[in-house]
RNA sequence: GCUCCCGUAGUGUAGCGGCCAAUCAUGAAGCCCUCUCGAGGCUUCGACUCGGGUUCAAAUCCCGACGGGAGCACCA
């Protein structure tokens, strides 16, 4: 049994993506089950939105869950096991001021409230600290203040935090910290493998004291290292400015590496799974570059996704004696997806790039329709027909007739260039695509045939795309 | 500073004493195929951080150095 613990405070991202799937898999593989949990015993963090917001990314990953709870559901077993601590004298109420406590910590000395605020005593301070409101005590374990490891010297059990929580209102002021509330969920919620990431390492000790103190199941922890991707950060701490200064467009920006983002852009969760998978479980820290997700979604897409024309800056072509034809493309090699019908007449419209490399005497083909030869180059290119037989070393160019739309394609770059933002992450092509395009539906990802998969979105009443990758 | 974790090609991974002159993916280069600069097929390039030790035998075990990451919160 597996368990996904989010602290609802936010969007999910790639990094929880990750946590999920590997709880999820690892129960589905051992037909076992997987439980959704809401870490939310910090009211300060924990916002309403968020409970649903994450369940929603969740379910567009594709992960189901067996059940779901909230920390916050038990908040009273916590209090029983909390005095059990007090009267056996393996947790105490510590009077002493932060700065104290730290400094205790650092130099390993124990404070006095160790022994002299516990058992009795200690029920009695604890049952004022429930009925209270003043924050100006915690509940710490007795581990062990001379340890090596820091994290084993006397840790914060509970403390009091007088805010509204989301789900309890102002039930309670005294929350659990997470290495009470984590150790002691995963055992009376019949976790039996709980992973959790590296940075989690230390406090493993914690995690068994606490509930060998209690005489609980200690269940199976592991460990895996937190997933990052090059240019992408996940942390809250580095998103939340560029959205306030306005230099993303919000949480589902294309260059962020949320759920939202990732999807916006046109990453499919298939892909994202793979993904994750094929980064395995390991401690090992890695920084990985974004094409490894591309490539992934890239052949996930292509037998799906259909394919247009877009012409990116484009330049006009006539083609002098062009005659009227009608013409039928199919949406993808495979044509049981279906096809559009094109009338063409003596305009198009043709890529600049390609343009750039052509002079007069080229011939070139108008995919799926004839050869062209270039007569003249200028502002416009002229051209005349040149059969419509195939020739195989011809460029073949996709095209536009007049009766096309606008439309622009956002193309993300990395957002961050080391430490800093980098405020040309994202570029805007501006080009021509064939009329059909307008009938595609907003969240639908096509392939544009030389150009890349672009997911189409309209905003407002106004068509746009995202380029997703080549 | 102290403590802990990690260290295989550019990137990510498999391997965890002999089957490894090291797997797969991605990337790069080339060819084939294809009415895309995509996909597919084939070929090539490219790695066990270093130094000691244990052993008949080490990428695999031990020690040390170096490098990277994390923790030292009344946040998770």
């Amino acid at each position: 049994m597996t368990r996904f613990p989010p602290e609802p405070n936010g969007y999910l991202h790639i990094g929880h993506a990750k946590a999920a799937i590997i709880d999820s898999e690892y129960a589905r593989i051992y037909d076992g089950k997987f439980i959704l949990r809401f870490d939310d015993t910090n009211p300060e963090n924990a916002l309403l939105e968020f409970y649903d917001a994450q369940k929603e990314d969740l379910r567009w990953l594709g992960i189901q869950w067996d059940s779901e709870y909230h920390t916050s559901d038990h908040l009273q077993t916590h209090y029983k096991l909390a005095e059990q601590l007090i009267s056996q004298r393996d947790a105490y109420i510590c009077k002493c001021t932060p700065e104290v406590i730290r400094e205790g910590r650092f130099h390993a000395k124990t404070c006095t409230c160790r022994e002299e605020l516990t058992g009795p005593v200690g029920l009695d301070l604890w049952k004022e600290m429930l009925a209270s409101r003043e924050a100006n005590r915690i509940l710490r374990l007795r581990g062990e203040m001379n340890s090596e490891n820091t994290a084993m010297r006397d840790p914060t059990l509970f403390r009091v935090i007088d805010t509204k929580h989301p789900l309890t209102g102002d039930t309670y002021h005294v929350w659990p910290t997470y290495d009470f509330a984590g150790a002691v969920e995963d055992s009376i919620s019949g976790v039996t493998h709980p992973f959790r990431t590296k940075e989690y390492e230390l406090r493993d000790q914690v995690y068994f004291r606490i509930l060998s103190f209690l005489n609980l199941r200690a269940p199976h922890l592991m460990e895996f290292s937190r997933l990052s991707i090059e240019g992408m950060p996940v942390s809250k701490r580095k998103i939340k400015p560029l959205i306030e200064q306005g230099l993303v467009s919000g949480f589902d920006d294309v260059r962020l590496p949320t759920l939202r983002g990732l999807k916006r852009r046109g990453i499919v969760p298939e892909a994202i799974k793979q993904f994750v998978l094929q980064q395995g479980f390991s401690k090992v820290e890695s920084v990985v570059d974004f094409s490894l997700v591309e490539s992934v979604n890239r052949k996930y897409l292509d037998p799906l996704v259909k394919r247009y024309y877009f012409v990116p800056d484009p330049v006009q072509l006539i083609v002098e004696n062009a005659q009227k034809k009608t013409v039928k493309l199919h949406l993808h090699p495979d044509a049981t997806m279906g096809d559009r019908t094109i009338h063409t007449a003596s305009t198009f419209f043709i890529p600049r790039q390609d343009v750039q490399k052509m002079k007069v005497g080229d011939v070139f083909r108008l995919k799926g329709l004839y050869n062209v030869r270039i007569t003249k180059i200028g502002d416009t290119v002229h051209g005349s027909y040149e059969g419509e037989e195939l020739i195989a070393e011809t460029a073949k160019i996709q095209w536009t007739t007049d009766d096309c739309i606008e439309l622009t394609v956002f193309v993300p770059g990395l957002i961050f260039k080391g430490e800093s933002f980098n405020p040309d992450s994202l570029h805007e092509i501006q080009g021509y695509a064939e009329k059909a395009v307008a009938g595609v539906p907003s969240g639908e990802i096509v392939q544009f045939e030389r150009v890349g998969f672009v997911r189409l979105e309209t905003q407002r009443t106004k068509l746009v795309g995202f380029f997703a990758h080549k």
